[in-house]
RNA sequence: GGCGACGUCGCCAAGUGGUAAGGCGAGGGUCUGCAAAACCCUUAUCGUGGGUUCGAUUCCCACCGUCGCCUCCA
């Protein structure tokens, strides 16, 4: 069964045909660069990382987009997300989002998810979005107000609506904010707006000098980079409406042509209130958790498993405990991983217990199959778990197995659980300097020392040895074939 | 009020028109000097009420509950 995508423009899954063969172009909806990333970006960007992966290990050749919005973000009180923030802290507006675009890539970065091949900037991309609004302009799709402003006409754009499933008349037109007046209709949204003098981000433009509204910048990069017509469009749900269905709009009715074939949006991620009530986490509740905040208490592999525990398209709840169970399910999966490459460097030449290629193979059938399935990461996590409850019972039972085997098996860890999930690390990062190799050749003093006490049946001398150890981070695992550790 | 989605074992979570993956937890075993780890066994009839069907957890309707969006949010 090939790539199926649930395609939200349809409500259904579709056979991902790719306008291109061989070649995916992809945009999805990036971060107002205003505050730290919290988790729920995680799950967001952790979400596409894996398809923008799973998509490339399937021998898609992937162009991966994610906007950066830096202006034109506008707050209910009509006030811009970063000029507020530069208010507040007595900076330069393009300082804030300097800083949080670091920040969102630090994240990112040591949450394993391979940066986009462009994240281009709104505030970089304003001749693009002018251009798009006088084409908008020019085809009777936008008009200017008396104020001076220029809007989206969506009266003019009987489609307007498709993605979001709403009907323009059945809003209630105004009923929560006072309606603009310079607007035609409520639902009308800004291309550009003119610049109030304390206004500081702000561009000339045929209309006056201003600055854009916020959907238009996805529209005009997206098609700067990827053209009229791409492939998958995606974001989270959240914003559906009015964001995602403004860019449809607008981008089909100044290209005259299809906006994103395939959309994808990305269930939210909710936190337990005081009752336990799940709600959504967003910065401006203030219920959030930083990204930063999540890696000083777990592992970035961690973090990720948690969120691919969950198809892409749910919400799930964070919490500690749901952390502490994925915390658990990883250690299984990497103990297994870590077998496998101790394993490895004792292995003997040759196919000893060959037959076990069958069981690797099937594990990658399954992991393919729910992959193929819109992505379904738990089941490929199952594919995964299946596998090392496999892998466990072969190698630790008296079988020989060649290192050929050992080999296949520590490469489709490689592949399923690193190249594709990203939960499956390299190598073990502790190994990475000289200090850890003196640590280990150290830690692997002790265990012989601890082998002699146990040969002379000294337990108390092994345990000992054992409970320090324990002490300091440092578990034992006596096996027939010699004593393991690990650092928890 | 409108739109969208969800409600599956104690918890998390896949999935299918023909009686349900996986993870965590719990109980019982095996292995081990002890431990650690691992493995084995046990642990669900799928929110409620109707309908369609030979047969539904899976399709349809209603109801209840929860979440998201409709206003900035990934």
């Amino acid at each position: 069964m090939a790539l199926q995508i649930y395609n939200v423009l349809h409500r259904e899954k579709e056979p991902f045909v790719p306008l291109h063969e061989g070649r995916v172009n992809m945009y999805v909806c990036g971060p107002t660069v205003y505050d730290h990333a919290h988790v729920g970006h995680a799950k967001t960007y952790v979400a596409f990382d894996v398809v923008v992966r799973y998509l490339r290990y399937s021998g898609y050749d992937v162009l991966y987009v994610q906007n950066l919005t830096d202006v034109g973000h506008i707050l209910d009180s009509g006030e811009d997300r970063i000029l507020k923030k530069a208010r507040q802290t007595q900076s330069l507006p393009m300082q804030i989002a300097e800083t949080y675009a670091r920040s969102y890539f630090a994240d990112m970065d040591a949450l394993g998810v391979v940066r986009p091949d462009i994240s281009p900037r709104a505030s970089g991309h304003i001749p693009e979005q002018i251009e798009m609004i006088e084409t908008l302009l020019a085809k009777g799709h936008a008009y200017i107000s008396d104020d001076g402003n220029v809007y989206f006409d969506v009266r003019s754009w009987p489609e307007y609506g498709k993605l979001s499933n709403r009907r323009v008349e059945e809003q209630e037109a105004g009923s929560r904010e006072s309606v603009r007046e310079d607007k035609r209709n409520p639902e009308d949204f800004a291309l550009w707006k003119l610049a109030e003098p304390e206004h500081i981000l702000r561009w000339d433009s045929p209309w006056g000098v201003g600055y854009p509204g916020w959907h238009i910048e996805c529209s005009a990069m997206s098609r700067k980079y990827l053209g009229d017509t791409f492939d998958i469009h995606g974001g989270g749900v959240d914003n559906i409406f009015p964001h995602n269905e403004c860019e449809v709009a607008q981008s089909e009715a100044a290209n005259e042509a299809t906006f994103a074939r395939y959309w994808m949006l990305v269930g939210s991620l909710t936190v337990p209130d005081e009752f336990g009530v799940p709600v959504k986490m967003s910065k401006s509740l203030g219920n959030f958790y930083t990204i930063k905040d999540a890696l000083k208490l777990h592992r970035p592999e961690v973090l990720r498993l948690f969120i691919l525990s969950g198809h892409y398209r749910n919400p799930i709840v964070f919490s500690e405990d749901a952390l502490d169970a994925a915390r658990k399910g990883w250690d299984r999966i990497y103990g297994a991983v870590r077998l496998v490459r101790t394993k490895l460097q004792s292995a003997p030449e040759g196919d000893a217990g060959g037959a076990f290629r069958d069981v690797v193979d099937k594990a990658k059938q399954q992991f393919i199959a729910a992959m193929d399935d819109d992505f379904n990461a738990p089941g490929g996590l199952a594919a995964l778990y299946d596998l090392t409850r496999e892998v466990n019972t072969l190698l630790n039972s008296s079988e020989t197995v060649g290192r050929g085997v050992v080999e296949a098996i520590d490469q489709t860890y490689r592949e399923l659980g690193g190249t594709v999930l990203g939960i499956v690390p390299e190598e073990e990062a502790a190994m990475a300097s000289t200090s850890a190799e003196r640590e280990a050749g150290l830690i692997q003093l002790l265990l012989d020392l601890r082998a002699d006490a146990r040969a002379q049946k000294d337990f108390a001398r092994a345990d000992q040895i054992r409970q320090q150890l324990t002490g300091l981070g440092v578990t034992l695992e006596d096996r027939p074939d010699g004593t393991i550790w690990r650092v928890d």
